[in-house]
RNA sequence: ACUCCCAUCGUCUAUCGGCUAGGACACCAGGUUUUCAUCCUGGUAAGCGGGGUUCGAUUCCCCGUGGGAGUGCCA
C-alpha cells in the first residue's frame, strides 16, 4: 500500500513552527517511502479563517521546499459529506441527537464500551478506556460538522494511511479511532510528534520569542529552518546534523522520532544557519546579500560590481543571520558610518591610542603600493616607534575604518576599502576624538 | 479530581541490558605568524527519586515526583 499522508492545517492566523514541524514530518515520509504528501485546509471555522491565513500557509510551504502532490482540499468545500457521515452514524444507532442548553438539536457520538486502541508509530501501543470518555459532538446545532467528524471523514475519503501530527492530539486520537470504527473505515496509523515548549516547558508560543515561520524568513534560510525543526525530536541515529534535503529523505524514519518535547535554541539554529549559508553557490549568497542591503536603504545601483563581490566573498564565510549583513557591511558602501561607541571607549579612548592611530595614519598615506607587505611593514615600524605590539594597532585601524570592533579579515578590510578611504577615514577619526580621551 | 502522554549534560540528541554514557550548540582554555570571524585541538557538564526483574540496568516493570495534554457543541 503506498504511502499518503497529509498536512491540515487550520488556517487562521499565521502559521507556527510547531505546525510546521508536523508538516517537515509528513513531508519527509512521504518522500522517504515514495508517497504522497497532501495538504488540506480546515477552514470549518469560518469566523477565524481567512485568505490571507491560507495563503501564508502554502508560502510557508513553499519557501521550505515542500511540495504538495496534488489539489490542496478545503475542508469548507465538504460539508455535504461530513453531515452525511453523521446521518450513517445516527441510521445505524453510533450516534442520537440531543438538545442541551436549548441550543437547538446537535448530533452526539456515542462512545462505545471497552478499551480503544491505536498502534503510534512512535509510542507503540496505545490504549484507553471508552468509558473515560464522554460522548462527543459531531454536528453543532446550527448544522455544521464539528473538527472530529470533518477530520475522520476526509482522512477516510483521502486515503490517509499515515496520520502524523501533534502530541496535543493524543486524546482526539482515541476519539477518532472509535469513529473510524462506527464509520466501518479501516483505521490509519498514527504517529504523534512530541511539542516544542519553552523554557518553562510550556507550548512555544510568540511570547517566548519567533514562533511563526513568517519571522524566520528575515533572517534564516528555508533549508536551516528545515534542518533544524526536523532534528527537534528526530536524528538519523549517528552523528550528522548538517544534512541537505536528499540526505533527510534518505534517513528519516518514524521509529527513530523521539517522544519528549523539545526546546529551541537559538544560538543552534543560528550555528547551523550559517552553516547551510556556507552550503550555498556564491551567486546565490550575493543575491541574498545585495537584497538584504537594499532593503535596509543601502543603495548599490552606483556601486562598482567588483566591489561588491569582494564584500559578498568576505562575507559568506562569516554570516549567521542575514539580518546582520547591513550593520555589518554599509560602511563599506559609504563613507557615513557611525562609531561603535563602547569599542571606541575600550580601545580608542586608552593612553596614546590616538596618537598611535595617528602615526598609522601618516605611514599608510605615505606608502606608494598598498598591499598586505607595505601595510604590514607600515604597522610594524609605527609598533617599533610608538612601542606597542603591532597586534594593538589591528583593532584601532578597524575601528577607525568601519566603525565597529568586528568584520571581515584585517587585511582584506583595508584592501577592499582602498589606501584613500582608509587614510582618510583615519584621518577623520583621529580629528573627531582628539581631546576626548583620558 | 479523573484519564492519557512524557522524563540522558544548560539546550538538541545517541544508546534499543554490558557505559570508562558518545556527538552537536553554548561556555572555558589553547592553536591557526599578532585584529575580527571561520576553522582546529582540548576541557567543564547528564541518566528525577524509590523499589523490583537480572550475573548486570540509563535501557525492562511498578510506585512516586515533575512537566504536558484532554475531560460533549475550538481546531
Amino acid at each position: 500500500m503506498s504511502v499518503r499522508v497529509r498536512f491540515a492545517p487550520s488556517p487562521t492566523g499565521q502559521v507556527h513552527i510547531g505546525n510546521m514541524r508536523a508538516a517537515i514530518f509528513n513531508w519527509l515520509f512521504a518522500r522517504h517511502h515514495g508517497g504522497h504528501f497532501l495538504v488540506r485546509i480546515e477552514d470549518t471555522d469560518r469566523e477565524r479563517s481567512t485568505p490571507d491565513a491560507i495563503r501564508s500557509v502554502l508560502d510557508a510551504l513553499d519557501w521550505m521546499g515542500m511540495d504538495i502532490d496534488e489539489e490542496v482540499m478545503y475542508q469548507s468545500d465538504r460539508a455535504q459529506s461530513h453531515l452525511d457521515a453523521a446521518e450513517r452514524l445516527l441510521d445505524r444507532g453510533y450516534a442520537y441527537r440531543e438538545n442541551v442548553g436549548g441550543k437547538g438539536e446537535c448530533v452526539v457520538f456515542r462512545m462505545p464500551t471497552g478499551p480503544v486502541r491505536f498502534q503510534d508509530e512512535l509510542k507503540g501501543e496505545l490504549t484507553k478506556n471508552a468509558a473515560d470518555m464522554k460522548d462527543l459532538v459531531i454536528v453543532r446545532s446550527d448544522g455544521s460538522p464539528v473538527f472530529h467528524l470533518a477530520n475522520v471523514v476526509d482522512d477516510i475519503e483521502m486515503g490517509i494511511t499515515h496520520v502524523i501530527r501533534g502530541d496535543d492530539h493524543i486524546e482526539n486520537t482515541y476519539r477518532h479511532v472509535a469513529l473510524y470504527e462506527a464509520l466501518e473505515a479501516s483505521v490509519p496509523r498514527f504517529a504523534h510528534l512530541p511539542m516544542i515548549v519553552n523554557a518553562q516547558g510550556k507550548p512555544y508560543s510568540k511570547r517566548d520569542g519567533s514562533a511563526f515561520v513568517g519571522d524566520f524568513r528575515e533572517d534564516y534560510l528555508g533549508d536551516a529552518l528545515f534542518n533544524f525543526l526536523a532534528l527537534l525530536g528526530w536524528s538519523p541515529g549517528d552523528d550528522r546534523e548538517v544534512m541537505t534535503r536528499a540526505e533527510m529523505v534518505e534517513h528519516f524514519d518514524l521509529a527513530k522520532v523521539k517522544s519528549s518535547a523539545a526546546q529551541m535554541d537559538m544560538k543552534k539554529f543560528d550555528w547551523l544557519n550559517g552553516q547551510h549559508i556556507r552550503l550555498l553557490p556564491f551567486d546565490e549568497y550575493r543575491k541574498r546579500f545585495v537584497s538584504q542591503l537594499e532593503s535596509a536603504g543601502i543603495d548599490l545601483s552606483q556601486v562598482d560590481d567588483e566591489h561588491v563581490d569582494r564584500v559578498a566573498t568576505m562575507m559568506h564565510e562569516r554570516t549567521t543571520r542575514f539580518n546582520e549583513l547591513p550593520e555589518l557591511t554599509s560602511y563599506f558602501f559609504t563613507d557615513t558610518y557611525s562609531y561603535d561607541e563602547k569599542i571606541v571607549k575600550k580601545r580608542l579612548l586608552k593612553t596614546g591610542a590616538l596618537d598611535s592611530l595617528a602615526s598609522v595614519g601618516h605611514g599608510l598615506s605615505a606608502l606608494n603600493t598598498f598591499d598586505s607587505e607595505s601595510i604590514d611593514g607600515c604597522l610594524e615600524s609605527v609598533a617599533v616607534e610608538r612601542e606597542v605590539k603591532t597586534g594593538q594597532l589591528f583593532p584601532l585601524v578597524r575601528l577607525a575604518v568601519s566603525g565597529i570592533g568586528r568584520g571581515p579579515d584585517f587585511h582584506s578590510l583595508l584592501l577592499a576599502l582602498g589606501q584613500e578611504q582608509v587614510v582618510s577615514r583615519i584621518g577623520k577619526t583621529v580629528a573627531t576624538y582628539q581631546g576626548a580621551g583620558e
